[in-house]
RNA sequence: GCCCCCGUGGCGGAAUUGGUAGACGCGGCAGACUCAAAAUCUGUUGCCUUCACGGGCGUGCCUGUUCGAGUCAGGCCGGGGGCACCA
């Protein structure tokens, strides 16, 4: 028996599949579709274990459906534009479109390895015009709509890069790449109106109920929408400097408003800013709030620092009463209107800033247990619920009503109005980098900003650019920005921003149904396949990708492009490969395939010294412990490296990659190629006479099969395939322990066989299509219907009954299924192990669930 | 600080959703084949105790609900993730 050769074989059935171009897919009303899409690659160079695994999951998925006879679009493309291809271009001197169409080779080639069921006449590259020119389109279209605008605002710089950052793109005050520490820039940007559906985008991820819980908390998080107010407090004397007669703030406590002794403006606020110009120690304190980081640590131990500013303002809701006016370090004009009021009863940072500066404190909510005579505040501000206190027309309410009531008299006072503050903030998009795509606006002297005008379209990159220089490319290039207005005729210039690469990404899933349509998308292809039906990648995208999205499709509908709200109805977010990290005595880190076996099976280093092995984590090049997965697939073949991926750990579960693992599914493709390929001689003919009747043991095999089937396909539905796995290998026991040679036994063995085959299919599909083959088939596996349980045979005749006494098990018996309680309480009874478990104690109760369990109690 | 998830053998993980805990795989041990090794096959493998039959313990810890708890409830401990001077 030769040994089976998994390069041969799955090159072999690769060039088959793509000769009948079995996966290329049109607009079929015949068929219920599904559409199945794995997040799309940057085209780094090469594909990385966490690749192989996405891509198998989707995999899986996609041909699993198809043998269920739905119509499945399952498309590749490249998330091409990006900071590495400019990276590239300064060290390498490589132009970024060359590098990136390079790399996009390469790993077209290496996905082509893994057998996936990609149509690959819809593959599409967002760094080219035919993909960009659309989404420049879209822009125009936004502006129109409302949808972008334009702003001069802080935005967050990364020195590193060079660059703007949303602030999705921060993560604990550094940048997301860079990992640069981010400085506060005032710059003219381009921004997305993303807070326009806040409240679609927040009430919609209840609909969702085929994304994870954990993703769909992180979104409503993200958005964080409070309900409050907007009061305003009059200045007693207003101030010189200024037009504005108040101060206005937000709060989500109006219910505590009698409880306030001060007024806060951000450092950052118009009055603030104002009061500076005349006010020296003012502008010392500001300038001071200004030096101090915003990183985490910073923030963390920084004190709440005031500056009193003289002014005083008037109680809203009583003219006699007249709070001070601070600047305060923790207020932030970035949220709310950059102005607080304090309640240092009902707050704890209130409270703490108010003991500092001597501030009054008087309590407004009276806890449950608590007498109104003696309740003081310490030093915890009393933030739970009760009844208001201390507060006029409020006295006695709960907080809930309190609030209500408040924002009633508020708005008839017109000194503040119930508003809902979202968390979430504009998205802006402006990037000053070369390999993105460009912003189709002119900037004209005389006419302002001027749209690029749509038969100009697209705004092409320029190919010759240099990289000399640090800052944009596009703004150093010789000529490209130089044009005229559409508008007069003049001497203009072209924006020389491009946008945030996620851009891109927000549509491509779209783009998908119609990838060389002369509009961004056809129609009748749209709406024939959005949405998509499963989606899956990384959960790093939880907020970033997959909000905008939801936002661009919301957008794109607006706009008439498409006719759904949300792009995605089934999400589902895949663990990291991890594996072992190794150090050297000198605690440089060591790639695993450089390593050594000392006799003991440890690992060393190729000259022999000693290693450390750390502990398992996500494969990084910092820590080198990586696995190439093309030197798995040339070495056990793309069928094992697959099979290895959906074996042990649950897929939304971080996994560990391990040499034995993958040895260990290695073994489990030949042996299945021995199992099947010695024994087809002896198998009867396909189609060949159902036998009249069946022993025992060829029922039970086909029971076995039978229950395979159920069990398998319940397992893919649920994405639970390390139980699916767990199930062919019993199936494949049971095949390897059937030995007879009986005609009723060796017509079981070929239903077993084909049915064991078609059900690994998805997962190992070159192995199975040669199996299939070699049972004698004619036909591809690639086009055979899923395998469907015969209920009849899956049905038990007997079971195994647990008796426990006391709730402990003490035997189990065998009964037909359904027996009598009473003849299943006899034979409990009569035990061994459950007299001795009774002895002499007496009976006081048995309990029967039927075909379960018996419970003796004494 | 707030919100969410997770704790099961040496390891990855199963457990029909309240009914025989440890399926399946990895690793280990023993054996067969072999001059030998690899490969392959067979058996065995939660812990403690016993010559054995058997018995005891066991799903992070403590309480509770129940005839019966890995599963439900309450409280701890530990690990991971998200958000965070957000008013």
């Amino acid at each position: 028996m030769s040994r089976y050769n998994a390069k041969e074989t799955e090159t072999k059935w690769q060039g088959v599949w793509n000769d009948a171009a079995c996966f290329a897919v049109t607009e079929d009303r015949s068929k219920p579709k599904y559409y199945v899409l794995e997040m799309f690659p940057y085209p780094s160079g090469r594909i990385h274990m966490g690749h192989v695994r996405n891509y198998t999951i989707g995999d899986v998925i996609a041909r699993y459906k198809r043998a269920r006879g739905f119509n499945v679009l399952h498309p590749m493309g490249w998330d091409a534009f990006g900071l590495p291809a400019e990276n590239a271009a300064i060290e390498k001197k490589v132009p970024p479109g060359d590098w990136t169409y390079e790399n996009i080779a390469i790993m077209r080639d290496q996905l082509k390895t893994m057998g996936l069921s990609l149509d690959w006449s819809r593959e599409i590259a967002t760094c080219h015009p035919g993909y960009y020119r659309h989404e420049q389109k879209m822009f125009l279209d936004f502006l129109k709509a409302g949808l972008v605008y334009r702003k001069e605002s802080w935005v967050n710089w990364d020195p590193v890069d060079h660059t703007v950052l949303a602030n999705e793109q921060v993560i604990d005050g550094r940048g997301w790449r860079s990992n640069a520490l981010v400085e506060k820039r005032k710059l003219p940007q381009w921004v997305f109106k993303i807070t326009e559906f806040a409240d679609e985008l927040l009430d919609d991820l209840s609909t969702l109920d085929r994304w994870p819980e954990k993703v769909r908390v992180m979104q409503h998080n993200w958005i964080g929408r409070s309900e409050g107010a907007h009061v305003r407090f009059p200045f007693v004397n207003a101030p010189g400097y200024s037009d504005t007669a108040e101060i206005e703030v937000f709060t989500t406590r109006p219910d505590t408003l009698f409880g306030a002794s001060f007024c806060a403006l951000s450092p950052n606020h118009p009055l603030t800013t104002g009061l500076c110009e005349n006010d020296e120690q003012a502008a010392a304190f500001v300038a001071e709030c200004n030096r101090m980081g915003t990183s985490e640590e910073a923030i963390e131990k920084a004190e709440k620092l005031g500056y009193d500013t003289g002014l005083r303002v008037r109680h809203p809701l009583d003219p006699d009463i007249e709070l001070p006016v601070f600047i305060a370090n923790f207020v932030l004009m970035e949220y709310g209107t950059g102005a607080i009021f304090g309640c240092p009863g009902h707050d704890q940072r209130d409270l703490d800033f108010a003991r500092k500066y001597g501030l009054t404190v008087v309590p407004v909510v009276l806890p449950p247990q608590a007498d109104a005579a003696d309740f003081e505040i310490g030093n915890e501000a009393y933030v739970g619920d009760g009844r208001i206190i201390n507060s006029r027309f409020l006295n006695d309410l709960t907080v809930d009503d309190a609030k209500r009531r408040v924002i009633e008299e508020l708005e008839s006072l017109q000194a503040g109005t119930g508003t809902i503050q979202y968390r979430l903030r504009d998205w802006g998009v402006s990037r000053q980098r070369y390999w993105g795509c460009p912003i189709p606006v002119i900037h004209c002297g005389d006419c302002g900003i001027v749209p690029v005008p749509e038969s100009d379209l697209p705004v092409q990159l320029p190919d010759d650019v240099s990289f000399d220089k640090p800052g944009n490319p596009l703004d150093h290039h010789a000529t490209w920005k130089h044009t005229t207005c559409p508008a007069c005729g003049k001497e203009a210039q072209r924006e020389t921003d491009t946008f945030d690469t996620f851009t891109e990404s927000s549509w491509y899933f779209a783009r998908f149904c119609s990838p060389r349509a002369e509009n961004a998308m056809d129609k009748d292809a749209v709406d024939y396949w959005l949405p998509v039906d499963q989606y899956i990648g990384g959960v790093e995208h939880a907020v970033l990708h997959l909000l905008y999205s939801r936002f661009f499709t919301r957008a794109l509908k607006r706009c008439g492009y498409l006719n759904l709200d949300e792009p995605f109805s089934g999400l589902f977010t895949q663990g990291m490969v991890c594996h072992e990290t190794y150090q050297d005595e000198s605690g440089e880190w060591l790639p695993p395939a450089d390593l050594q076996r000392d006799g003991g099976g440890n690992p060393i280093t190729s000259s022999g010294k000693p290693v450390t092995v750390g502990r398992s984590i996500k494969m990084s090049k910092s820590k080198k412990n990586t696995i190439d997965p093309a030197e798995i697939i040339g070495t056990y073949g793309a069928d094992t490296a697959r099979w290895f991926m959906l074996s042990d750990s649950p897929p939304e579960r971080d996994m560990e990659w391990t040499e034995a693992g993958v040895e260990g599914a290695w073994r489990f493709v030949q042996r299945l190629w021995r199992l099947i390929s010695e024994d087809t001689e002896k198998l009867p003919a396909i189609g060949g006479p159902v036998p009249t009747a069946f022993g025992d043991k060829a029922s039970d095999l086909r029971r076995t099969t039978h229950k395979t089937i159920a069990d398998v396909t319940d397992a893919i539905e649920q994405f639970r395939f390390n139980r699916a796995v767990a199930k062919l290998y019993e199936l494949t026991n049971s095949l390897t322990s059937a030995r007879s040679e009986e005609p009723d036994a060796l017509w079981a063995k070929r239903e077993a066989f084909e049915v064991l085959v078609r059900l690994f299919g998805p997962m190992m599909p070159h192995l199975a299509e040669e199996l299939w083959q070699r049972l004698g088939h004619k036909g591809l596996l690639v086009d055979e219907a899923w395998p469907l349980a015969d209920d009849t045979l899956t049905a038990e005749e007997t079971v195994t009954l647990p008796i426990q006494v006391n709730g402990k098990l003490r035997a189990t018996i065998d009964i037909v299924v359904d027996e009598a309680d009473d003849s299943v309480r006899e034979a409990a009874l009569q035990q061994p192990g459950v007299q001795r478990a009774i002895g002499e104690k007496q009976v006081r109760k048995l309990i029967i669930v039927k075909n379960r369990v018996v419970n003796i109690v004494v």
